[in-house]
DNA sequence: ATAATAGTGTCTGTGAGACAGTATTCT
DNA sequence: AGAATACTGTCTCACAGACACTATTAT
């Protein structure tokens, strides 16, 4: 997908698009001067402990050299969520992962170049594929603690904090922290994500105590051993058990 | 603002808007086909013991005669907000309410005309203030039970499922239920709100309790006499101790 | 007096949070 | 033996939910 920012084809008015059957009832489509819609994804992942976000660097006008959320235009036949896959898949090269739509940005004067309305998803990674998966690791992709971020184009610092808003809200009671770890994890693992997202330590024996309670974990039988200690038991996210933690 | 799916202008192709500084850039918006976008706005209110919902009856193609959702298109240099809010005016003679961004949804084929992304808002009216404003009482408009929808255009009857849900949803962690009372109104008022909206009956005592505990309410000193009956303490929400119940 | 709704208190179970010591592995 | 992390149980307090009777008004 191009990236949004990146100077686009000719002079030529776009077509617009309408059914046969709006012909047929002469309606018509085209009076009103219609914003652009896009689409970006807030793509986030755990990477060295810290939860982090995937940034592009603008290459051109308007806040140019300067960090972006990615994202694209949406194709005309093509569903909002199909199109955030698309992003997603073009960006990381991974499928199938937690996608959520957060919310629409439209005011005008958010991007200098035109009226764009931006409906923005966000994605969560879990580590271990994203690693399998072809990094772009291009000068101009990167990968950013969202505590410590560079200076972001357009509006995108609001849609950031936004995002990790929505996803603290939702930490407690839903199931989405799993979808930032990879199938099997101790514990330990699952603490710490929480932790990290919450920005805050917690009680060990009382996070233990109120995921195991709610029956969604699923002892694997396995053990993850790793350094000079003892090692851990390695659960499994159960999505049967439907609680809600 | 023009009802959503009125026949509209003529043929003419919109002209895209472009800033000053990106034909300086020669940066050119106009590649892409594009969708168009709306915002349809949900307003419910309580009204005779039920929580309501406005609707349009649609008096052309497509679903001719059927029930839909009020919406309108977003103009070019307004906020989407703003578009809800004069859709609102337009619809309700209501300022100054409860509204709150929902969902955007922009399925291709949604609407047989085009495409068409919308960008849906709702509100919460309060009964008092909706009966003193012009209370537009077309024959083509009308409130209706949430708990008994006629056939309704598009995928509204979808939207208004979403809607509903996002508002049990909120009911518990937030103060929003106030929005759909009147400043002074009695606890059982309240009780009611929850019980409508939640479709379930709760229990009077732990429900005063659970109230009064958090402190966001005040007692106005005064009373509601009405029937043959003890009166009852009229309190107001208190925004000042912000509780989130 | 009757009808109708407002208003009030106790008990019990569950879950959250504070808190410290033992277990297992590797070197 | 020492280092490093895994693993476990009890107490207290607050809140949720079940539950029934008295208070106040108008007619």
């Amino acid at each position: 997908m191009e990236e949004q920012g990146t100077s686009v084809g000719n002079n030529m008015q776009g077509r617009l698009r309408v059914t046969k059957e709006a012909e047929e009832h002469h309606y018509d489509v085209s009076k009103y001067e219609r914003p652009s819609v896009t689409i970006d994804v807030v793509m986030m992942s755990l990477r060295q402990r810290d939860l982090q976000v995937l940034l592009i660097k603008r290459r051109s006008w308007p806040f140019e050299g300067m960090w972006a959320i990615p994202g694209g235009f949406v194709n005309i036949d093509e569903s909002l969520e199909d199109a955030a896959k698309r992003e997603l898949q073009e960006e990381t090269g991974v499928q199938d992962v937690y996608l959520e739509q957060l919310y629409t940005f439209g005011d005008p004067g958010r991007d200098p170049r035109t009226r764009v309305i931006t409906v923005v998803y966000f994605a969560l990674l879990d580590s271990e594929r994203l690693q399998v998966s072809a990094a772009s690791d291009a000068a101009d992709v990167g990968w950013f603690s969202v505590y410590d971020l560079p200076p972001l184009a357009f509006d995108h610092e609001k849609i950031l904090q936004y995002t990790l808003g929505r996803l603290r809200g939702k930490l407690d009671y839903t199931t989405i922290a799993f979808n930032l770890l990879p199938e099997r994890f101790t514990l330990r693992e699952l603490q710490r994500v929480y932790e990290i997202i919450l920005h805050k330590k917690m009680d060990k024996r009382n996070f233990r105590k109120k995921i195991l309670s709610t029956g969604i974990l699923e002892d694997t039988g396995a053990k993850k051993m790793e350094g000079t200690h003892r090692p851990a038991r390695l659960y499994r996210f159960n999505p049967a058990a439907e609680s809600q933690l």
